[in-house]
DNA sequence: GACGCATAGTGGTCCGACCACCCTGCTGGT
DNA sequence: ACCAGCAGGGTGGTCGGACCACTATGCGTC
């Protein structure tokens, strides 16, 4: 075995990427820890100080370390929403057809989740849904209408129970995403339809039934799968 | 305004990997297209090469771009593939609770996409299911097994016709997070029963039927999801 | 004891050089 | 005329060093 000298494979950066990656899989360096200095990683390492800070950097916007401007390098807390930010990266890079199959999982992400929170949303997360659903219908600025429709939707998620799943439904939700497709669909006339799927979805929460929230969330998001579908058809 | 000189927001490098993303986002970089060089794109941005070579591998692990030694960076066909490789990453460094609602949400999106199968497949599809299934249950070694399950369900997310929806289900099941699941899973002879139930899964997608597929990929997934809840709570 | 400043250490940026690889076009032969 | 082989230029990959911007620590001062 010669692993010692010369293994090799790809490029050195990578070969870096995928060390620091094993480190943290095998426990060798826990979420918030600090690492050792740029220089230090890359003389460990046996590379440079250039290609050692692209493998930082690579990592960084996976969301697996952050640098601090003159205090060090850290481990995040590999939280969902610290990796799956890049979710959103491929919704708002993603067109034509690819947006409606990240509608479709959308739909069955947020079915499910809204089922969920119906039987486990609290009184105060209800009463937070309550507000963002009163303020989404007591203006007619879109821009205001859009933030609120998304922290209407991200209380549910959160109230579901489990942060992956929210952390991805942020992703599917990113403001360009929506804004791209929501300027179309809202041009439309589908305020008032809108209004109305989202009351539906408060009943059932306010409710607790599961089944009906995951009706009404399906049937909400499906709307505008339809849309979308047919805007993309002939 | 002065944005002409002094946006300042951030990192150089972090600006510069803005402005790419924008590029792609525009549709002024189509996918597959050849971008300017290194140096060219530095010299476009007013930043150092340096700079602009770590945003390029950050957008490369991204999956946004591709660089071939000696011949350019290409932008890559921002297909689902290219995009949620990463998701992966997420699976591998995931722990604990979280392990349990990745699980959950395989769960919901195999149950799903296996339901679509049943709809959808054909029968040369149907045809290396089975070749997968009979392969699986014709040896012993643990890897071989590990191999045709993962292909088994695999040629089952494709049957279903959501591209996206295939490569997070992939993601999920990649090659690191399943190792570590199954081992301590099949150590406790589950062997019978995950033939049984791939049985059963077969069973509704040759019957073309839909919710009994829902149902059998619901509960394979489940069991394992049940196991794991188990070895980590007291 | 609390405040403020000097200082060492860290990440951020830039530069210039060289290497490894790919592609093209030319050259030489058949 | 055609094709194989080679040589060159262009590209990404790596390296080393220098300097800047920021942070944190500790010491001195009040």
């Amino acid at each position: 075995m010669d692993d010692e000298t010369a293994p090799q494979k790809g490029t050195v950066t990578q070969r870096a990427i995928e060390r620091i990656k094993a480190m943290i899989g095998e426990g060798r360096l826990e979420p918030g820890q600090r690492l050792p200095t740029e220089r230090d990683l890359a003389a460990q390492l046996g590379i440079s100080r250039s290609s050692m800070r692209e493998a930082i950097r690579a990592l960084t916007v996976l969301g697996v370390l952050e640098a601090r401007h003159g205090s060090g390098i850290y481990v995040t807390q590999l939280e969902a929403g610290d990796l799956l930010e890049t979710f959103g990266v491929v919704a708002d890079l993603s067109r034509g057809p690819r947006l409606v199959e990240l509608l479709e999982i959308r739909r069955i992400l947020e079915s499910t989740a809204t089922a969920l929170a119906a039987a486990r949303i609290t009184p105060d997360q209800l009463a937070e849904v309550e507000k963002h659903l009163a303020a989404m219908n007591a203006t007619d600025d879109p821009e205001e209408i859009l933030a609120h429709d998304l922290a209407f939707h991200r209380v549910i998620a959160a109230a579901a129970g489990n942060e992956t799943m929210a952390a991805i439904l942020e992703g599917l939700s990113s403001r360009t995403f929506r804004a791209r497709v929501w300027r179309g669909y809202q041009e439309e006339g589908a305020f008032t339809r809108t209004r109305r799927e989202h009351a539906a979805i408060h009943r059932a929460l306010a409710a607790h039934d599961p089944e009906a929230a995951r009706a009404a969330a399906a049937a909400h998001v499906g709307e505008v799968e339809e849309w979308l579908r047919a805007q993309l058809g002939p």
